[in-house]
DNA sequence: ATAATAGTGTCTTTGAGACATTATTGT
DNA sequence: ACAATAATGTCTCAAAGACACTATTAT
């Protein structure tokens, strides 16, 4: 195989026609939220992870039984030709749920051969991280809506549309992944949060040891390079939003971290 | 903004027809390898981390001047309807060097729009590792050949074509993170290795100082939960190909590291 | 005063970092 | 014997892990 090969690939790189181009290119968003029950005042609360999905309707706009209708689904819809899929994601994420300026991430796509029965359609997946109770005020309140927020639990038992079940699958690992290796927390917390808050997100994803031991926790936790103690007036600024103690208030500082697998603990 | 709102959009999703398709759905590939100099007899070799491009070719096949001809750019061509963006790139980088069975990692969607000007053209991006010396072997000692192998440093000067200059950019940022966060070094590395290898790999990509102190890298390396000691009629296996005396032959295992900057040493 | 959360003191153990030393072997 | 790479010994210091203890404050 020599150059003879190569050039004649490239040849036929430059003539578009003799392609076939796929029918569709649609941009997915995972919508993920930590919703925090109070069980008790002055107590932390009890978090836990959902994830937003939609129902499909049953019929189309000619009245006829729809593709995938019922079923629950991720939110997304096609790329307008000026536009990129992540901008896509995040338009179609604020006609949704009406917040912008989260933070969007592109971690795939999806586009094997019969993955929608229709047609050749590629998608995008994304996924959003929504601070805490925010989207549960605009959305999830309406159980008569069709959209809501589902535990990783619930979703296991729904029987999802396309291979909506792999992508949120494959969401929640890389979530699990930059929860680990990036300042992800950040996002699912307040601008001044207190230790206990970040122990309690970081739970909700992470199953370490040491998160779970206050002592280890409460100790490690204040030398961490990316958070430092919020200040106000010249004092430690403190809030006994969960505990009759006050507790000192941190915020996430633009320091990013970069781990490596050579030099860690294990 | 209600349930309507959130119908309509989903019914639209339906209609194929209402919406304007890409163009095109390509696959582009980055193909890394490093190159080990041999110095001299048993002296551990210089090694360099090592892109391969392909020149553009000037005139298309009907004999008119080429877009982004005479550029250098990564390989790749168009995804076909029966396969995955990542078969295609299996596929094609098979057809430009021979070589089949490589890990092949997607790093990212470019989808910019008028990142070509001829259409709508997306492109999914992919990183190869070529084992050492096997892809020169093939391609790199042909010089008058239009697939070449370039330094990092290299490429900077040469004026690439599309946005083949953003993309390899994020190659490179990739093949750091997933240097440093997996045993992506197994790729480079062949399958028994010694430390000095292993060191070496690591020196083409990252840049870390306990990693160029031979005291300190020769007295962890040995710890890492992800290789061990390779055995061989009950005895350790050596082997002085870079050094008079005998080193310790390792190879990976299958436990996949996972770390966390909250307990990471900074 | 109580109870619960927040945080510190202290001891042990582990590993990182630095530097010197030993081991091996083709030339 | 020499020179070069491979590997270990030893010391110091910093941080992890474990557990007890103190501090604060709404009730």
């Amino acid at each position: 195989m020599g150059k003879y090969k190569t050039e004649e690939e490239m040849l036929e790189n430059y003539d578009i026609k003799n392609y076939k181009t796929p029918d569709g290119y649609t941009s997915d968003i995972a919508v993920f939220t930590i919703i925090s029950i109070e069980v008790e005042k002055h107590k932390p609360p009890l978090k836990e992870l959902k994830l937003m999905l939609i129902q499909r309707a049953e019929k189309d706009a000619e009245g006829e039984p729809n593709v995938e209708g019922g079923k629950w689904a991720l939110p997304g819809g096609f790329v307008q030709s000026d536009e990129t899929a992540i901008e896509a994601a995040s338009r179609e994420l604020e006609e949704e749920t009406g917040i912008s300026g989260l933070k969007i991430k592109h971690f795939g796509t999806y586009d094997k051969p019969g993955r929608d029965k229709r047609a050749w359609i590629i998608s995008n997946a994304h996924y959003a991280i929504v601070p805490e109770n925010q989207l549960s005020k605009r959305k999830a309140a309406d159980d008569a809506s069709d959209v809501r927020l589902f535990t990783l639990e619930e979703i296991n038992q729904l029987g999802l549309a396309f291979d909506h079940e792999q992508i949120i699958k494959d969401a929640i690992w890389i979530i699990k992944k930059d929860m680990a290796l990036t300042i992800l927390a950040k996002n699912f917390l307040p601008k001044e949060f207190v230790l206990s808050e970040l122990q309690g997100v970081l739970l909700t994803i992470l199953d370490e040891a040491w998160i779970k031991l206050d002592s280890q926790f409460f100790r490690k936790a204040p030398t961490l390079p990316f958070i430092e103690k919020v200040m106000f007036n010249g004092e430690f600024k403190k809030s006994n939003k969960w505990s009759k103690n006050k507790a000192q208030l941190y915020s996430f500082t633009d320091f990013e971290p970069f781990v490596s697998i050579y030099q860690a603990n294990y």
